[in-house]
DNA sequence: GAAAAAAAGAACTAAAATAGAACATTATTT
DNA sequence: AAATAATGTTCTATTTTAGTTCTTTTTTTC
């Protein structure tokens, strides 16, 4: 296939060729492509010639002929994939739902895909997420209700303070906010009547850290 | 059977050359399949010429020829295709966004359309909504809390117990629990610190209710 | 956690584009 | 036939763009 210098002299060529009848010069060729010397249109030609695009008669003045084009696809079709193209940024992002978290209900590892739910793009801008249905009341004092869709950005890191999914021991999972206390890990409930749970560090990983809440309220309009 | 970046750079070299005629150079292909070193592409031009799906001019720049296209697609493709298939049918609503709502602040009876943001269709069903930012406190028991977006589905009328955006005398609008008393209706607040507003039915206006909740924890991560 | 694969990065080599001038060939004019 | 004009060819040199190769880093995969 052809470089871009060569594809526009070849449509140059046999544009002129097509609508004059007859071959343009060397000269001609360099001022219509912006050259200030011939000898790049030397170049051209004989790559063109190489790729069988263009014939040429040696030393015979204004003898070349356009053996074919390079082919087209319609342009329709292109506007058909910019129109695909908006849709998609208008959509929404799919994102795993790995089942329920609550207060000692073990998730399966974060493994196993199942469901997946569609949230809108800005809440997933970079990262990657999965959701959770929260179940249990050990958060309601965060706002954060039994029912509610917690979507989690994947990471194994969080600061002081923030709510995470910590998995303990490789069994339990539990959405619970985040204090380091020396080699302690402690899960802090949002319920005066939950109590923090307070591991050995090493027993515990991170799994992701909440990063939006969804809730559905279900009329019966 | 080619692999996923092998399909993606075959068929973006052939769109390519259909589409301009030209073939693109080893810097535009990196960017077109996201990679950050043309090496990569150095690697899969190589597969590709191996498998005959492409034959190399040696010694030129941006000579490639697309021999033929694949039959089948690679699965990871078939699969990602089905995914945006799926997320253009679920794709995003955009509905607009009135403005915030607290106990007590007047919103311009939803009127002047600002911005929109996007919810998952799933949330917005049928039924015509719009979305207010949840100022202050008065509803943290029923785990809304300042700062959350309120999906609204709009109505005029809602049941007792229903979360609803409740407009008093024209002027002030709030966001509580409905409960019709005879002749009265009390807006209900979700906070002990808050009191019951009792209102004459004739004075009260429902302008929707509570469809879902949205929450965004920022983190600096 | 080790091995393998993929990707990134940098340094290097090659090709394309450009320019200018000299030169060769063919056609045209005298 | 000689002179001249028009056109195509070759060469050198330089800059820009493109392609290759190698090492290191990151990501997957088992």
């Amino acid at each position: 296939m052809l470089t871009v210098k060569q594809y526009k002299l070849l449509m140059f060529i046999n544009k002129v060729t097509k609508e004059t009848g007859c071959c343009p010069s060397f000269d001609e060729m360099k001022d219509a492509i912006g050259l200030k010397s011939k000898s790049g249109i030397h170049a051209l030609i004989n790559a063109l010639e190489e790729r069988e695009f263009i014939k040429k008669l040696p030393h015979k003045a204004r003898a070349l002929e356009v053996l074919r084009l390079p082919k087209f696809k319609p342009s329709a079709i292109l506007e058909e994939e910019k129109k695909r193209e908006i849709a998609l940024q208008n959509s929404a992002a799919q994102i795993p739902l790995y089942g329920k978290i609550a207060a000692g209900t073990p998730i399966a590892a974060i493994a196993n895909e199942t469901e997946t739910i569609s949230v809108p793009f800005e809440m997933v801008a970079r990262g990657r997420y999965y959701a959770l249905n929260v179940e249990g009341n050990s958060m309601v004092e965060a706002g954060i209700l039994d029912g509610d869709t917690a979507i989690i950005r994947r990471t194994d890191t969080a600061d002081n303070g923030a709510i995470v999914v910590a998995l303990i021991d490789n069994e339990e999972a539990t959405l619970k906010v985040l204090q380091k206390r020396d080699n302690e890990i402690w899960l802090v409930p949002c319920n005066k009547d939950y109590q923090t749970r307070k591991v050995e560090a090493s027993r515990v990983k991170i799994q992701g850290v909440l990063s939006s809440i969804i809730r559905n309220y279900h009329h019966k309009a």
